[in-house]
RNA sequence: GCCCCGGUGGCGAAAUUGGUAGACGCACAGGACUUAAAAUCCUGGGCUUCGGUUAAACGGGCGUGCCAGUUCAAGUCUGGCCCGGGGCACCA
């Protein structure tokens, strides 16, 4: 064992941080605080803030918090006010869940929970500005989540209808689109339903436009871009007005396809659609009903499970084709038109479309192509055609390509004020109750007639009552609802009697807009100051997985974005970059059948020979995400506790690019203890002094300078990428040459490093491996810490070599490496290869001649 | 089905953006130190039913998922295919 070294990290990482604690040098100044200096710059980077869960934070969290950490250090090191906060996304599901699973209150659970994640945290020396620290659960956050809510409702942003909402029986509550992946909710993954329900909604469809277009103003993943504009999904297209058949009204219709307006064959109705029931014919409406009832019978899956087996039924009545005389279409219904996107109601144009044609094919609906692939092509009924080409059959309009037709014939139908152009959007309003217990209270109460008023600001914050039974009605009804003495109430301010909204807001409302109230987090006042929001402006870096794209990432723009247009705060965007960082998995097992087994029932027989411990059977090891069932969760408290946690930083930040996801593996983090301890075993003397050699009028050895030049040069290039796996290379690729050059010195004048060079490496190891290089600094004299020293600057005159090897190839074959000068031209590279590579050129004639400068020579010979 | 991203040694990975593939590290093997082990240090390593040699050194050939192409030169560019991961999927 080697627990004398082990015990060298832990002093230090225990005198350090209670340092840090009792220093508190990360601790960001505002405009006012002593101190402040407004000459500096300022940078904001945000980690995405934890739910604090029961089970604690494991090695694939720590990941991006150490990856913004060495960004925060590296930024103040450069001059910059850097704001780096941490707090709690304590409010929503999942903390309900846990509280009623554990028979706690959710309020104690939160507070323990975030507790522990708030130790794990400091252990792992992450540089956050504690006094900033929030939780989005207690009253003094909250109450400006319910200001804010206000501000949206009195713009009119908010509202209450009855409308199909995504119920889930087993959370007992409401949930919205983004939060219902295929019919299961996305925490939990129960079975959803729709449902008709009043609650309170959010227009999030008036900013789809914007929240889609600013999408160019980000620095972003692609990845994330494209999956909110997918989720924004707008198309361009036209509405077009069908006139009944022998009546006054007409039905509305969007399509993306106005230039197939020619082809259709039938107008298809969402069953769900009002105008259903004016719509069926006598003559038809036993068929109608028994398809009605079929339909409302199937779940949305069902009805998903069945986008191969379209049906539809005919109503009996007609409309009138809008640039056709005397042309009557038949009105069906259809399954597959959906009530809730466009008009609900779609123009069927079979030859051109692919649901359209299946049902025409199942219905003897007439198949009319309009629109042929190229001049030459024969249009045929017997297969479907989705793409652009040239119009046929379309009367005045033949001939035209099909986007030139889609602007004229929408022309001719706004001549005669049948239709126009139209942008149509999938996003639909955000559905913002939830009929469960640990949320924000909304701050808005019902009067006598069911009107919604806003209660006064004055009376904020609306606190959530205590609850001793918190748990869903089995009615769907809200717990709050419950508390009549608390639902119904006196306004104070005019004596009139008021009924409480009993409905709590989702998870999400805290986290849409945590950052601003970081920038001033104890004020009372306001929801943050101007000063303070002018100041720091909007998030620089924000860093988080990549699970949020379409929720919280689009739920906190939205918000911003009204905010923004109440002049509440200073920029249309909150989060300048954004960075996914890849998840860290672990290795699990699996058997034949492919079971997965918990890793420790497994034991090892041979390299790569698993089995388990009781029955035998064979086990494969595989990558899997870490869970508490297969036991291969890796706590970052056990790896701090046997390793250090410098080596435990190093060893995340080693693993791979930070964005991509790897595997944990616990053989590998050896490499980098060792690494840790080839730096002191470097620095420092057996009496634990640093070297004698370290002063400031020792030479500067110039193989050293060239080093820490090539190493600085490194570091950059990676902190700038997010690969922190390649500066740690760097770092550990200098300190082998440092070694090198080191043992190069004869007898006891070792050329070790002089103190401004020993000070440039330790600047840069400062931000991936805080303890020790802050250990050194001080045994090297200083009395100020590292935090602030400046971030060395590169010196491309020292990374220049004298040599290097040139690399002589023959028709782009390698023959020959010859160590040259660097300056070494064309000329003189030929002279080498004549002399070096005659067997190669004997009775052959040079063709051409590559020369690359300080790289190689190609010969080109035959 | 459509759209992204990826595929490099036993493993995690690197490669100045077209210029020495495998840096750095793990695991492994051999050696030093030690009574021994641990720790530490040194050395080695892509493959090869090719030549060479007692063995080595050395040399040849092949090699970044597969097939073709562009180029003096391809992990990197182009086209096609296979595999893995992610997203979207009645959106009219």
């Amino acid at each position: 064992m080697s627990s004398k070294n082990k015990n060298q990290f832990h002093e230090i990482d225990q005198k350090w941080q209670s340092r840090w604690e009792k220093n508190s040098p990360y601790k960001a100044l505002n405009p006012g605080d002593p101190g402040f200096d407004p000459q500096k710059k300022t940078y904001y980077v945000l980690d995405m803030f934890p739910y604090p869960s029961g089970s604690g934070l494991h090695v694939g969290h720590a990941s991006g918090y150490i990856g913004t950490d060495i960004i925060a250090r590296k930024k103040r090191m450069e001059g910059f006010n850097v704001l780096h906060p941490m707090g709690w996304d304590a409010f929503g599901l999942p903390a309900e869940q846990y509280a009623l699973q554990t028979g706690q209150n959710p309020r104690t659970t939160t507070d323990v929970n975030s507790t522990n994640f708030r130790q794990q945290m400091k252990k792992m020396a992450l540089s956050y500005d504690w006094s900033r620290e929030i939780d989005t659960s207690k009253p003094d956050y909250y109450q400006w989540t319910q200001w804010i809510f206000l501000q949206l409702f009195k713009k009119g942003l908010v509202y209450r209808k009855e409308m199909y909402v995504w119920w889930c029986e087993d959370l007992k509550t409401v949930l919205a689109n983004e939060e219902v992946i295929n019919g299961r909710s996305e925490r939990g993954n129960f079975p959803c339903e729709r449902r008709p329900l009043t609650q309170w909604v959010f227009k999030i469809t008036e900013y789809a436009e914007r929240l889609l277009s600013d999408l160019d103003l980000l620095d972003w993943p692609a990845s994330i871009k494209k999956q909110q504009a997918d989720w924004i999904g707008k198309s361009n297209g036209a509405e077009i007005d069908f006139q009944i058949f022998g009546s006054k009204n007409k039905i509305k219709v969007f399509t993306t396809r106005p230039d197939t307006l020619f082809g259709v064959s039938a107008l298809v109705l969402a069953p769900e659609h009002p105008l259903v029931a004016s719509l069926i014919a006598d003559s038809h409406r036993s068929n109608v009903q028994s398809y009605l009832k079929k339909s409302s019978a199937k779940s949305d899956r069902e009805r998903k499970a069945d986008v191969d087996d379209v049906s539809g039924e005919f109503l009996g009545t007609y409309v009138e084709h809008p640039l056709l005389e005397n042309q009557k279409i038949p009105i069906w219904i259809a399954d597959y038109v959906l009530v809730d996107y466009g008009t609900g109601a779609v123009m069927s144009v079979p030859a051109h479309d692919e649901r359209d044609f299946k049902l025409a094919k199942k219905c003897q609906l007439p198949i009319l192509p309009v629109v042929k692939k190229n001049l030459e092509e024969v249009p045929s009924t017997a297969t479907c055609f989705d793409g652009d080409g040239i119009l046929i059959r379309s009367g005045r309009f033949d001939g035209l390509t099909s986007e030139q037709a889609r602007i004229q014939i929408t022309q001719a139908l706004e001549e005669k004020k049948l239709g126009q152009a139209k942008v149509s959007y999938k996003i639909r309003d955000w559905i913002f109750s939830r009929q469960r217990y640990w949320g924000e209270p909304f701050p808005v109460s019902f009067n006598q007639a069911g009107v919604p008023v806003p209660v006064q600001e004055s009376e904020l914050p609306v606190l959530l009552p205590d609850m001793k039974d918190f748990s869903p009605s089995a009615d769907g009804s809200a717990p709050l609802a419950r508390l009549e003495d608390w639902v119904e109430y006196l306004d104070p301010q005019t004596g009139e009697k008021k009924f409480r909204s009993t409905d709590t807001m989702p998870g999400w409302a805290g986290s849409c807009w945590y950052y601003l109230r970081f920038m001033d987090p104890k004020n009372p006042d306001q929801f943050v100051s101007d000063q303070a929001k002018n100041y720091w402006h909007q998030v620089d870096l924000y860093v988080g997985g990549a699970a949020h794209a379409v929720m919280h990432l689009l739920y906190a723009r939205f918000w911003h974005k009204a905010l923004f247009d109440l002049g509440l705060v200073p920029t249309p965007e909150p989060f300048k970059k954004l960075f996914n960082q890849g998840m860290v998995t672990a290795y699990a097992f699996k058997d034949p059948t492919g079971r997965l087994i918990p890793s420790d029932e497994v034991q090892q027989l041979g390299p790569n020979k698993y089995a388990h411990k009781t029955t035998g059977v064979a086990a494969e090891k595989i990558i899997a995400k870490m869970a508490k069932s297969l036991r291969n969760v890796v706590n970052p408290d056990d790896v701090i506790a046997e390793r250090g946690c410098d080596t435990f930083r190093l060893y995340e930040m080693f693993m791979g690019p930070l964005d991509s996801e790897k595997p944990w593996a616990d053989e590998g983090i050896s490499g980098c203890e060792k690494f840790l301890k080839r730096v002191l075993i470097y620095f420092l003397q057996e009496n634990g002094e640093t070297k004698p050699e370290m002063t400031a009028d020792a030479p500067a050895a110039n193989a050293v300078d060239r080093s820490l030049n090539k190493c600085l040069k490194r570091i950059d290039e990676s902190f700038e990428n997010f690969n922190f796996n390649t500066a740690v290379a760097a770092l550990m690729e200098c300190m082998n040459e440092l070694m090198t050059v080191a043992a190069a010195g004869a007898g006891k004048q070792k050329n070790w490093m002089n103190q401004s060079q020993a000070e440039f490496f330790l600047k840069m190891l400062f931000p991936l491996a805080p303890h020790v290089a802050s250990e050194l600094w001080e045994k090297l004299g200083h009395a100020q810490g590292l935090d602030f020293a400046s971030w060395p600057k590169l010196d491309a005159a020292k990374l220049v070599d004298t040599q290097f090897e040139l690399v002589l190839q023959i028709n782009g074959k390698i023959r020959k490496k010859v160590m040259v000068a660097m300056t070494i031209d064309q000329a003189g590279a030929m002279e080498l290869a004549h002399s070096q590579l005659q067997e190669f050129l004997q009775g052959k004639s040079i063709r051409k001649i590559i020369f690359v400068p300080q790289r190689l020579l190609n010969l080109v010979v035959s």
